[in-house]
DNA sequence: CTGTTAGCGCTTTCAA
DNA sequence: TTGAAAGCGCTAACAG
């Protein structure tokens, strides 16, 4: 068992040629022309003996890995990554690329090393990722090799790819609109989130699109209300106290899907059925969406998408600066209905 | 910028000495004692010049690349996956290494390819995950390399870790009986389960681990009920069908917190109120056990402890082959309270 | 106590 | 149309 790995040179002796034959040919080199005869027999040998070249030995020589970097402050625990390192996955597999993964946990120690260790080791590109999707300052090494940024922005002028919240809290809005919903209201405002992009990116976008579709319907948001995290407590509580209010909303709006649970739960307090008395959206299309009763309708967050563009770009030949912006489905389920009366 | 790396000549010519003296002083070879004096100058011109080795010359010399492999069928894109891996990347990096992370999605064609490029790349080890815990077959090109198995077992002599289901289940029952319910049913029985070890360790073991929570403290289990899958619809007519039984339970375990989730909808449409006419407990501790209201008390999925544990023994010189059970903490939350009455 | 030398597997200049 | 030889950066025999 473990046996000798088979080498170029090998490859060579059997198909009769110098080294330097094989790997010309096995690199599909242009400039020197072998005989078609002389190619046959290198290919042959090749497939006969299950030639792969050594990687290491490549990369000494050519200084490239065939390896993405994918560094993130901790998007590798949240419930959402997943997706994201799949798209990355395959479309790095697609490309005969493997994928290291490092986690700096927003420590700054942590992340100097990590990024130091994937440039000692040469990765060919790297996906910076942020759990949140917010602006960002980028450690100025990664700014010598390809570099994505993947659910943030920066002030360097780097390709980014970002959920297009806007869009999305459009069509949400309009969800609820076009169900002749007038007395709207959002939950989850925080001027704080909204003002610095540092923190979120997505309150900022999410509010300017409701905004947006709202003026385009003419009408204008009926109440928001006010919640320190964008939690289930939070939205508990938020909701509890939009529905305290006179005259209360016949929608809302929550930032999130977490806000959405404790929407429901307020509202089942409160002895209101969803939808027949209230009507909730959403965003994000956290897994838990899907199990609340009824179905929550919510713009789903594209990670899957998003890690697989960040991938291609990081391996384009060099991708444009700027940002993409990845749609996010609707997914309607049954939280959304005409209001009463 | 991208300035020339920094080589071990470049050490050793600072150092004054050769790049052999420089590479063992480094190394702390043993072997060979060189001076007080020239070991002093090489580290410090290590440090002065920032001097990292090359990885891949590194590797092409000692057939060692300091990285592991994390080879699983859809881990990765689990809510559970993330702890898993975080645990994984902690215990490298504590030791030095990277992690590469590859995803089969339970294709054989693309497991093949995974497992070869991961070989070529001549990672020092690997770890073979499932997504659920269960029984697989190991590919028997790993066999040549250190492997360990995570949330798996297999007939190989080889580490693996493994949640600890039955004491777990043991720990969730015993909750539920020392407040005093004596009606107890388990929700989500499937023999096809309980019986393949290939679908599932889980639905065993936990089974397991209640009948002997129930005999130990002299009772026995009153109903329980079949489910095809461990999901919330699932939950949601099996527990209906539980509570249309005559001489419904007090209490009912799940197999898991999505069924969990179904039995909270049917007991709310039932008129029921939790934990008050119904105790609930379960597994998993998925994110949604703790957004329920009230909290579900369930036993938690170590994730992240395993991940740790398995690239510990992967990097372990010869861990001892067989299973490491990992405890699975009870989550106590409010779920359960003493029986009506 | 320290240095010379060879070689890991590959690509590429240069020469034939 | 093909090959010899050098060299990427490192470590380890083997000498001294």
């Amino acid at each position: 068992m473990a046996q000798r790995r088979v080498t170029l040179a090998d490859v060579a002796e059997r198909a009769g040629l110098s080294t330097t034959a094989a790997s010309r040919v096995l690199n599909g080199r242009e400039g020197t022309r072998l005989s078609e005869d002389a190619r046959q027999r290198v290919l042959a040998a090749a497939k006969e003996l299950g030639y792969r070249p050594n990687p290491a030995a490549r990369s000494l020589r050519l200084n490239k890995t065939a390896t993405i970097a994918l560094i993130s402050d901790t998007v590798v625990t949240t419930r959402f990554a997943g997706a994201m390192i799949r798209g990355a996955l395959n479309a790095a597999r697609e490309r005969d690329h493997v994928v290291l993964i490092t986690e700096t946990q927003g420590d700054p120690d942590i992340e100097r090393d990590a990024i130091d260790a994937m440039l000692h080791r040469q990765v060919d590109g790297v996906i910076y990722a942020a759990m949140s999707s917010r602006r960002i300052t980028v450690p100025p090494q990664l700014l010598t090799l390809p570099t994505v940024l993947l659910n943030a922005t920066s002030n360097r002028r780097l390709p980014a790819v970002l959920p297009a919240e806007e869009e999305a809290a459009y069509a949400v809005t309009s969800a609820v609109l076009d169900r002749g919903h007038r007395n709207v209201a959002v939950l989850g405002r925080n001027e704080a989130y909204e003002r610095d992009a540092h923190l979120s990116l997505a309150a900022k976008l999410r509010m300017q699109g409701i905004r947006k579709a709202l003026a385009d319907h003419g009408h204008r948001l009926a109440a928001s209300e006010y919640t320190e995290d964008w939690d289930v407590p939070g939205g508990f509580d938020g909701m509890t106290a939009l529905l305290r209010r006179p005259n209360r909303p016949t929608a809302v709006i929550c930032m999130n899907d977490r806000l959405a649970v404790g929407a429901y739960n307020a509202a089942s307090e409160a002895g209101l059925s969803i939808p027949a008395d209230l009507s909730v959206v959403s965003f994000d299309d956290d897994p838990i969406a899907e199990a609340l009763r009824p179905g929550l309708t919510t713009a789903a967050l594209p990670h899957e998408a998003m890690g697989q563009l960040a991938a291609e770009l990081v391996l384009d030949a060099n991708p444009e600066p700027g940002i993409r912006w990845v749609p996010m489905p609707l997914r309607e389920r049954s939280s959304v209905a005409p209001p009463a009366g």
